[in-house]
DNA sequence: CGGATCGTTGACAGGTATCAATGCTGGTGG
DNA sequence: CCACCAGCATTGATACCTGTCAACGATCCG
C-alpha cells in the first residue's frame, strides 16, 4: 500500500516533469530537484461538458490547472439564479481559494471536453516552502486572475447586449482552442449569465448575428465560424 | 547620505512595529527579527479627494496599503470612457502588480482623504524570500483581490439600475468607515462608471432616493445617512 | 459678477426584460 | 423504426427601463 503510494507519486511527477504543457503551468520553472520534492499523487484526468469540477460544498482539498478544454466558475446568487464570474482555458488554475484553507468560492462547470490536473494542497504548499520557483509562478498565476476579473468588467458588462456578445464572441475566439476564425458556441443561457443579459435577449441576437453571416454554424454544432472585422466592428462602433 | 538612510529605514520599521492598524495589513504576522530585515524607507503619507496613487505610466516599484479611506481603480478604455473595477478601503493591498514586474494596472484615485503606507516592491520580495509568514499574509491578500471582483461582479453589474445603485450604496455603508447606518455618497459620474450606468440615470437614482427619504443628506455633503432596511429591500425584490 | 463644474430634470427613441407560444433536436421506450 | 418527450432555441407582443440629447439650476471660486 504504502509502495504504491510512493511508486504513484513517483509517477506523477514523472509526468509532470514531461508534460507538453508544462511551459503553461504552474511547474513551468521546477528543477529535476523540485520534482524530487513531489510526495502526493497529481492526477491527471479529463471531464466532459457539464461535468463539476469543483464546488462550494467541497473539502478545499487541490488546486485545478487546465491543461486542455474550458471551465466556467458560476456563482449562485440567493434568488436562485447565477452568475459567471470567470472562463478558465488552456494553463488557467482553478480552486486556489484553497491555498487559503477556505472554502472554494464557486462552482467549476466544464464548458468542453477539459483535460485537468489535480493537485493537492499539501504537496503545492511543500513546494511553495521549497522551491523559489514555484512561488514565483504562483502568485503570478494569482495575478493573472485578477486582472482577468478586471478586463472581463471593463469589456463584457458595458455597453449594449449586442456589444457585450460580440466582444464575447471574440474573446471565445482568441481562448477557446478552436482554431482562428472559429469561436465556441455557448449556451443561451450561459451566454446571458457571462454577460448580464436575459436569455432570450442573447437568443435573438445571436440569431440575428446568424442571418446576416456573422457567424456560421460549422459541422459541430457547439462551434462556429465568425466574421471577426465585422464583430470587432460592431463591438466599437454599434 | 547612507547614514540618512539606514535611520530612515529603521524609523520605518519603528513606525509599522507600531501601526496601530497593523493588523490588518501585510505585516500583521511579522516578528521582531523580520523587521529587523527591513532596510528599505516604508513611506507613510495623506492624499487628499481627486488625488493619484498611481497610475498605468509610473514604474511600478512600490505597492500600498490602505491605512483609512477610499480609493478607486481606474481602467480607461480605448473610447476615453473609463470603468471602475473595484474600490480599496482599509486594509487592502493595492499595485500588487508590481511584484510581478509588470506595469500597473489601473490609475489608483483617491475618493476620501486616505492614509497610505507605500513600501517598496524590493522589500516585500526580500522578506518574501526571508520571512513565511509575509508570504502568506501575501498570497491571502491576493485571494482577496480575486474574491472581491467576484463579488463586485455579481452583485453591482446585474438587475436594475436601482438595485445596483442600492447594493453599492450598502456596500459603501459597510466599508467607508462612516459609520453605521452613514455612506459616502460618490459623484454621479462614479457611480455610473461603478455600476455600468450612465451619469444620467445614477442622477435619477440618487436624486428619486432623496425625495423618498432612502438617504438623506447630513452636514458633510459627501456623507447620506441610508434606510438599511428600505435599500436592502429594493436590492432584493424590485 | 461671470464662468466652470456638477447635479437635476425633461422629452423621446431605442433597447431590453417579461410573458407566452412555437419550432427544433436528441434521446428513450414502446 | 417510430412516437413521444424534455430541454433548448427562436420568435412575437408589449411594457418598462435606460441611454441620449438638451436645457436649466446650484455651488464654488476667482
Amino acid at each position: 500500500m504504502k509502495l504504491a503510494l510512493i511508486n504513484s507519486a513517483w509517477e506523477s511527477a514523472e509526468k509532470c516533469r514531461n508534460c507538453e504543457i508544462r511551459n503553461l503551468v504552474l511547474f513551468a520553472d521546477l528543477t529535476q530537484e523540485d520534482f524530487n520534492l513531489i510526495h502526493l499523487p497529481i492526477d491527471d484526468y479529463d471531464l466532459e461538458v457539464g461535468e463539476t469540477l469543483y464546488n462550494e460544498s467541497m473539502p478545499p482539498k487541490f488546486i485545478f490547472t487546465i491543461r486542455s478544454g474550458m471551465v466556467k466558475l458560476v456563482h449562485w446568487l440567493p434568488n436562485g439564479n447565477y452568475r459567471i464570474v470567470r472562463l478558465l482555458r488552456q494553463g488557467d488554475v482553478g480552486g486556489m481559494e484553497a491555498l487559503n484553507a477556505t472554502p472554494y468560492l464557486h462552482q467549476a462547470i466544464v464548458l468542453q471536453k477539459t483535460s485537468i490536473c489535480r493537485i493537492p494542497v499539501e504537496e503545492i504548499e511543500r513546494l511553495n516552502r521549497e522551491s523559489p520557483r514555484l512561488h514565483k509562478r504562483l502568485t503570478s498565476r494569482w495575478q493573472k486572475a485578477v486582472s482577468d476579473a478586471d478586463i472581463w468588467l471593463a469589456h463584457l458588462t458595458v455597453g449594449s447586449a449586442k456589444k457585450r456578445v460580440a466582444n464575447l464572441l471574440l474573446y471565445l475566439e482568441k481562448n477557446c482552442e478552436q482554431g482562428l476564425g472559429k469561436s465556441l458556441l455557448l449556451g443561451r443561457e450561459d451566454i446571458g449569465a457571462l454577460l448580464g443579459i436575459t436569455t432570450e435577449t442573447a437568443s435573438r441576437i445571436i440569431a440575428e448575428y446568424k442571418r446576416f453571416g456573422v457567424i456560421r454554424q460549422t459541422s459541430d454544432p457547439l462551434v462556429v465560424d465568425i466574421d471577426k472585422p465585422e464583430l470587432q466592428q460592431i463591438a466599437e462602433n454599434d
